[in-house]
DNA sequence: TGACAATGGATGCATATACATGTATTGTTA
DNA sequence: TAACAATACATGTATATGCATCCATTGTCA
């Protein structure tokens, strides 16, 4: 007897969508006591090691304070540290032992996750729905 | 000269996407002094006077704490009021005269994000990537 | 080299988000 | 009708997010 809101606008869709997928993840990796939003800068610190802060920030396209938080968190809890550098302002950050052994064990809780929503929501439209959205970000972060 | 991570996961691309255009939209909204998740109630509420706290959340799949945290920001902005009901555990929401004639600035302001949203990024992208998100949204509700 | 600009992060503040739980009210049933 | 269950929100806690601003360090240039 709900009538269903149905709004036109393109940033609500899109957040619903981006809530709802998150709650799909978070829930996924919870055996592995840490959220999608932890898991992905662990996975971009197991591609690409020596990052910076900052530029986890813009290749992540998140804000830089909002990284430095989630870095925070991670570090904290013992899966991340700080390579010596020769500028003192920058920090750049690599996966511990334990950070190693913990995105391997997301990683897999992660890949199964994939696989439902591919599942559920159909292979085509999920890889659409994926590009469109990097395209998105990419066109307006510009 | 900084390695752009092109993460496979489909929770990060949409969270991307979903940053991007909410940062977009607030941009726009900010003459009027709102935020594009309390123009998306105010909006609800302008095309279903009297709907209540959970059949908001439940129309726009969020969780019930968190609008009754959005609607106690726009309530305390003097936009949004209680209708009194039969049953004193729930509220009905209805606009203000104030908050109509913020929904109508909003709306203005608004509509021209889309317009720019759609340009820069294509009408058929837009929408598909519109359908798209509600569809999955859906689909990850059940 | 000494002042000043630029850079890289950190922090204060406000909102967004969700889960777990609490509280008040209503419904049900023995 | 007196429990007890169910419902509708509210609240505590933690993380996510972004903007504005601050601080420390580095770069530049007269």
């Amino acid at each position: 007897m709900i009538s269903p809101v149905k709004l036109p606008c393109y940033c609500a869709s899109l957040r619903q969508a981006a809530r709802a997928i998150t709650q799909f993840y978070d829930k996924a990796l919870q055996p592995a006591g840490i959220k999608v939003t932890q898991f992905t800068v662990l996975e971009a610190l197991a591609l690409h090691p020596g990052l910076s802060t900052g530029e986890l920030a813009t290749s992540l396209v998140m804000d830089q304070s909002t990284v430095t938080r989630t870095l925070v968190l991670i570090e904290k809890a013992g899966l991340i540290t700080t390579e010596a550098t020769r500028d003192k302002r920058e920090k750049r950050w690599i996966l511990t032992t334990a950070g190693r052994l913990k995105h391997r064990e997301a990683h897999g809780l992660w890949k199964g996750a994939q696989e439902r929503v591919r599942h559920v929501f159909g292979d085509q439209p999920i890889k659409q729905l994926h590009q469109l959205s990097f395209s998105l970000a990419d066109r307006l972060a510009a």
